[in-house]
RNA sequence: GGGUGUGUAGCUCAGUUGGUUAGAGCGUUACACUGAUAAUGUAAAGGUCGGAAGUUCAAUUCUUCCCACACCCA
């Protein structure tokens, strides 16, 4: 460095920016606050947005968040996601629009305002008002969103919250009834029935969720019971059905004996009800006779069954032959009720479901063996695979259950009875009917109200439906032209999904929600409206809120008959689904905005939402336009807490993201999420230690690069020029190979990084990036160090600052979509006037081919081994590196390697500490050599040969190997034939000799003269007294360039050396004057203090920033009292020093 | 019960178009280096690549089965 004149003589380049030194000494979240305010008072988020809005837009989706509660590590790292592909396709050029979403609908928004108002039924809702109900519902959703806003604004995302959306908003409601109505009009929805939870103490249906937030042990019955097989449906089925698994056809046994089906259940209020039995078709049954009956039952429970008691086994068959078998029911009830229903509708128009296809034996795989018989009593209004089953076999249900539990007055046996009561009567007719075969009681867990604590049924209520099944083909057709990350999800997880589609039940009987669009007349008739004003017209009334209770007062009066809406709302995911059409109100606005931007380009959110909003997002968009809503999407995986467990705040084993955002910064949080598998859907174990380990790797060493730059170009007053020059610096305008190396080395990241990004493989991003900055700090500046500080201002200096300026620049652009904080630091740090505001209005650098340069990189990794082979040689011999020694020897058959030692002659030695390096081709000498075959190249062509050649090849000896590789072939034999192998299809290996103090690294072995001759341990005695000074000013708190003037009193050999040496230590410490007083016995020290130790005062050192440019003393001060007198060592020799500022 | 994913060093994770010496970080130990660095480097220790079978000249990698864990669905 030039330490004796501050007036550089540069100022003939013109304009150009003096940079102002960065101090080493950081807290990033301090920083990252003041980089947020820098962004809001410049508007940069808008800023960024304008100056693209004439640019090809890129479209992004953002799915609505519940914001009922607080922002957690999963919708960070959300947000993180949705914020990092935005930024980094803006700075490819492209205009993003990003606008908020809030879902304000659906369940978990009713349950909560319940729990507020002690609301425990429907009825108590109903009877609270659904207005004021509704109201309270409205004002909850939006409770947090400053909390939201502010902590996504802390991870820096930059996302539109002026012009969000919100799916209870007018215009998002009104594009949900035009979405509904586009789907009714194809016919693709229809109303049916679904088996669902039931609270009959709170007299409402439950999502599966809340039935699983209630499980109980409870004790209910265990009964088996017995089905008479009917009378007058005797033999049935043929032999070649059964052929299979039957070892004889069933037939009603020949006898008069009487004949039953045997069905377990822990139900017995659901016989009342029963319409029909169920076995598996690939189950084998049998016909056992026990105390004079017959009864059939699958052959594996027998003996669960039957214990000890004696029967015997008449037949077996399969489950397949007792399909069709007719029974007579327990209870005649389902069957006078239905047949009298039916009666009523006109012959023509009877459905195909009838009641005349219950009471038989129906086959379904789900019916296992595992416990009870093997045979299932249906009772289809009760069960959900009993309701899938019996509709699948065109068999009615029957529900005699009022919605309060209490069975009708038609139930003669046990009229307004509540269901669960009228067990023990059901049990006791069945007993008096010699019906019931057996009677236990059973301790099992039943899902339970989680509200009033009572047990649930399970009901089949009234639904509407998107057929799904009808519009299969064209999902498994869409899904093809997503692009999902990870893959396995597009035909795993989602596409199994989709493969095994069922109808999509999209109504709740709920209040809070999109009403359905749909009046009904007494007859059933229907009108579907799919927007607001065409209702208007036909009510002849106004409708300013959509919602409940609102929307029901309007009635619709047509052809003398009177429309009612159906009383209905839409699921919250139907409203998630229709997100990209709602939130532009299409097509009643922004029609060609719209058009132009579907289907998105990326959407991104948690796996969770595989069977949630991926699925609903896509059945909509292929029921309207037959294509995918989104091309491209990443999947998150599950943030769990670093103990394995899932984050609980009552177990506290997780910090909380506040805290970690303060304490550690958005930046590290933002890279060490995104560099984790958590991007490729797999489960994240979150750890502080990883956020930490970011910062270790990335943010501090390329702040320290920053810091030495900065600090330098000050000190040596190096200006940047006023223009762009820094973003094209072209390497072949540079003569220092490490300058060209270094650039070469970014366009390679830059590549990297682009791949990365452009397949969506974020997580590819980071790893990169670490690798490119160890060799920025531990090649690039640590071998640049002495270009920096030498004194003379030469074109080598300056091509040094040139580069490392534009490196520093530049990476600040490809960092800033990942870490966008200290981007933006970066940048403003090294802005000149030609540059744009902040670094987030640049535009993402691009590879620039012919920067790149691959030999040269290959070449700089070689030096990279001579070094650390050098390094261990010397660690193995024990000599220090301050200690100068004579030679390294490199030894290699590599043809290239004596020109890259020339080359990079001055780096190596000044490594090594090393005189003089030599170069020999002749590892005769020091090396042993193996070989072995190269199995990729041989493999093919020799397959059964090939162990016998690579046993022969291993068996060759070290000479022969040498001898072979003089004349490049290898002559082995292998089964009795003589093989001539080249050199290629041998895999060389070389190992040090036990004789020879060598060191090898694949083609490079290195050796160095251990002989210190007087000379050089003078010099090493001279470097160690330097680093000894360096240390002392280093404590001090000296700045860079503060110049000292030392006086010494030590032992004669260390004087001699010094006297030697005097102007290289000068010049290394800046020592103006260094007196030598006279005499040599300095006092012995009593123990090996370290340097810190003998400046109590002066540690640790106040964390001042350093002031490089310190105003130069006056020369005469050295009468000043001195900065520190005190004894010290240095290799044994114990000296006197006084150190003064001059 | 079904689907999907995961299983590699003490811990957290890379890697693998099948090729014989499987890597990194953290942690541990020893040594070294440092006037940009809160760092860093070198080395030691640590692996039946979950288990079994199969295909192959060759399997951590492909196939099948099994085991464990996670998520989703029942």
């Amino acid at each position: 460095m030039n330490n004796n004149n501050n007036d550089v003589d540069n100022n003939n380049h013109s304009p150009l920016t003096p940079l102002t030194p960065i101090a080493n000494k950081i807290s990033f979240p301090e920083q990252e606050a003041e980089i947020l305010a820098f962004w809001k008072k410049n508007a940069i988020f808008e800023k960024s947005l304008k100056t693209r809005k004439d640019k090809k837009p890129y479209v992004f989706y953002d799915g609505p968040p519940f914001a009922t509660g607080l922002p957690h590590y999963g919708h960070l790292l959300a947000g993180i996601i949705k914020d990092i592909v935005p930024r980094y396709f803006a700075m490819q050029g492209h205009y993003i629009e990003r606008k908020f979403g809030w879902d304000c609908h659906g369940l978990p928004v009713e349950m909560e305002i319940q729990k507020n108002l002690d609301l425990k039924t429907s009825h108590d809702i109903e009877k609270f008002g659904i207005e004021e109900f509704n109201n309270a519902c409205k004002k909850i959703v939006l409770r947090y969103t400053e909390q939201w806003k502010s902590t996504i604004d802390r991870i820096g995302r930059w996302v539109d919250f002026e012009n969000d959306y919100k799916t209870m908003d007018r215009s998002f409601m009104e594009s949900i009834w035009w979405v509904f109505k586009q789907i009714y009009d194809k016919n693709l929805i229809y109303k049916g029935f679904k088996v669902v939870p039931y609270s009959w103490k709170a007299t409402t249906i439950l999502s599966n969720f809340e039935a699983n937030l209630n499980y109980q042990m409870t004790q209910d019955p265990s009964i088996i019971v017995k089905f008479p097989v009917h009378a007058t449906d005797s033999s049935k089925k043929t032999t070649e059905q059964a052929s299979n698994h039957a070892k004889q056809p069933y037939t009603k046994h020949p006898l008069n004996q009487q004949e039953y089906l045997l069905a377990w259940t822990t139900t017995p209020w659901t016989l009342i009800a029963n319409l029909a039995l169920a076995v598996n078709p690939n189950i084998i049954y049998a016909r056992v006779e026990h105390e004079g009956a017959i009864y059939i039952l699958a052959k594996s429970r027998i003996a669960a069954t039957f214990n000890d008691k004696p029967i015997k086994i008449i037949a077996e068959f399969s489950g397949e032959t007792l399909k069709g078998v007719r029974y007579r029911p327990p209870f005649n009830y389902a069957r006078e009720t239905l047949r009298k229903q039916e009666a009523a509708i006109p012959a023509n128009d009877r459905p195909q479901t009838s009641i005349s296809n219950a009471f038989q034996v129906l086959s379904d795989s789900y019916v296992d063996e595992i416990e009870g018989v093997g045979i299932v009593h249906m009772a289809p209004a009760y069960g959900e695979e009993d309701f899938r089953v019996c509709n699948l076999h065109h068999v009615p249900h029957y529900d005699p259950i009022d919605k309060d539990g209490f069975f009708d007055p038609s139930i003669t046996i046990a009229p307004r009875t509540n269901f669960k009561a009228a067990n023990s009567t059901i049990i006791q007719t069945l007993k008096e009917n010699n019906l019931l075969f057996d009677h236990k009681t059973i301790d099992h867990s039943y899902p339970f109200c989680w509200r009033t604590d009572t047990p649930l049924m399970y009901k089949a209520i009234s639904t509407w439906f998107v057929n799904v099944t009808a519009i299969k083909e064209d999902l498994i057709a869409t899904n093809k032209t997503i692009h999902w990350i990870p893959e396995h999800i597009k035909e795993g997880r989602f596409g199994e999904w989709l493969r095994d589609a069922k109808d999509w039940a999209i109504s709740r009987n709920r209040y809070w929600g999109t009403p359905i669009p749909i009046w009904e007349a007494p007859d059933g008739e229907r009108i579907c409206f799919g927007d607001i004003a065409s209702l208007e017209a036909a009510s002849g009334q106004s409708l300013p809120d959509m919602h409940k209770p609102y929307i029901d007062t309007l009635t619709i009066t047509r052809n003398g008959k009177t429309f009612k809406r159906v009383d209905e709302v839409l699921d919250c995911w139907f409203e998630s689904g229709s997100m990209p059409y709602a939130y532009k109100h299409y097509p009643f606005e922004n029609k060609e905005n719209f058009e132009a931007g579907f289907p998105a380009d990326f959407i991104s959110e948690g796996l969770d939402q595989t069977r949630g909003w991926f699925y609903t997002l896509l059945v909509i968009g292929t029921c309207l336009l037959g294509r995918s809503p989104f091309k491209n999407v990443i999947v998150s995986g599950l943030i769990l807490a670093e103990d394995g467990r899932k984050m609980s705040k009552r177990l506290k084993n997780y910090p909380d993201p506040t805290e970690i955002l303060d304490k550690l910064g958005a930046d590290a949080l933002r890279a060490y999420l995104i560099s984790s598998q958590v991007l490729r859907g797999e489960t994240l174990r979150f750890s502080e230690q990883g956020i930490i380990q970011i910062i270790r790797t990335i943010m501090l060493p390329i702040w320290n690069a920053l810091s030495f730059l900065t600090t330098y170009a000050s000190m040596d007053n190096w200006r940047a020029s006023e223009d762009r020059t820094w973003l094209k610096l072209d390497p072949n305008t540079l003569t220092h190979n490490l300058d060209k190396w270094i650039l070469s080395t970014r366009e390679t990241l830059i590549a990297k990084i682009n791949a990365a990004m452009q397949s969506y493989q974020i997580y590819k991003a980071i790893t990169p990036m670490i690798t490119f900055i160890d060799s920025l700090t531990n090649i690039y500046i640590r071998r640049s160090r002495e270009r920096f500080w030498k004194s003379q201002n030469d074109a080598d200096k300056d091509s040094a600052y040139r580069t490392l300026y534009s490196i520093l620049k530049h990476f600040s652009i490809i960092l800033a979509p990942f870490m966008p904080f200290l981007a933006e630091k970066i940048y403003q740090s090294l802005k000149n006037s030609a540059d744009v505001v902040s670094v987030h209005l640049e535009h993402y650098p691009t590879t620039q081919q012919q920067a790149r340069n691959l030999n040269l990189e290959e070449d700089i990794k070689t030096i990279d081994t001579v070094i650390k082979l050098g390094r261990s040689l010397r660690l193995k011999a024990k000599i220090r590196i301050r200690q100068p020694i004579s030679k390294l020897t490199v030894i290699s058959k590599t043809a290239k390697i004596p020109e890259l030692l020339e080359t990079y002659d001055t780096m190596i030695k000044e490594e090594l500490n090393v005189k003089k390096i030599a170069h020999s081709y002749d590892e005769t000498d020091y090396v042993l050599y193996s070989a072995k075959a190269n199995f990729k190249k041989l493999g093919q062509l020799y397959s059964h040969n090939i162990k016998a050649i690579n046993k022969s090849l291993m068996e060759l000896s070290s000479e022969t190997i040498a001898e072979a590789l003089k004349n490049g072939t290898f002559n082995v034999i292998a089964d009795g034939k003589p093989i001539s192998l080249t050199q290629e299809d041998v895999v060389i290996h070389r190992s040090e000799k036990s004789t020879s103090p060598i060191h090898n690294e694949g083609a490079i072995s290195c050796l160095i003269d251990t002989d210190l001759t007087a000379d050089l341990k003078q010099e090493g005695l001279v470097r160690e007294f330097i680093h000894c000074i360096q240390k002392i000013r280093k404590e001090l708190n000296l700045a860079y360039d503060d110049t000292i003037k030392l006086m010494l009193q030590c032992p004669d050999r260390l004087k001699q050396a010094i006297e030697k040496h005097r102007e290289f230590i000068q010049t290394q410490t800046l020592t103006r004057e260094l007196v030598l007083r006279p005499g040599n016995n300095a006092p012995i020290m009593t123990s090996s203090q370290t340097i810190k130790e003998k400046i109590p005062s002066l540690t640790p050192p106040a964390p001042q920033n350093h002031k490089p440019i310190a105003p130069l003393k006056t020369k005469s001060n050295t009468a000043a009292k001195p900065l520190i007198e005190t004894t010290l060592t240095v290799l044994t020799h114990t000296f006197q020093i006084e150190m003064y500022k001059s």
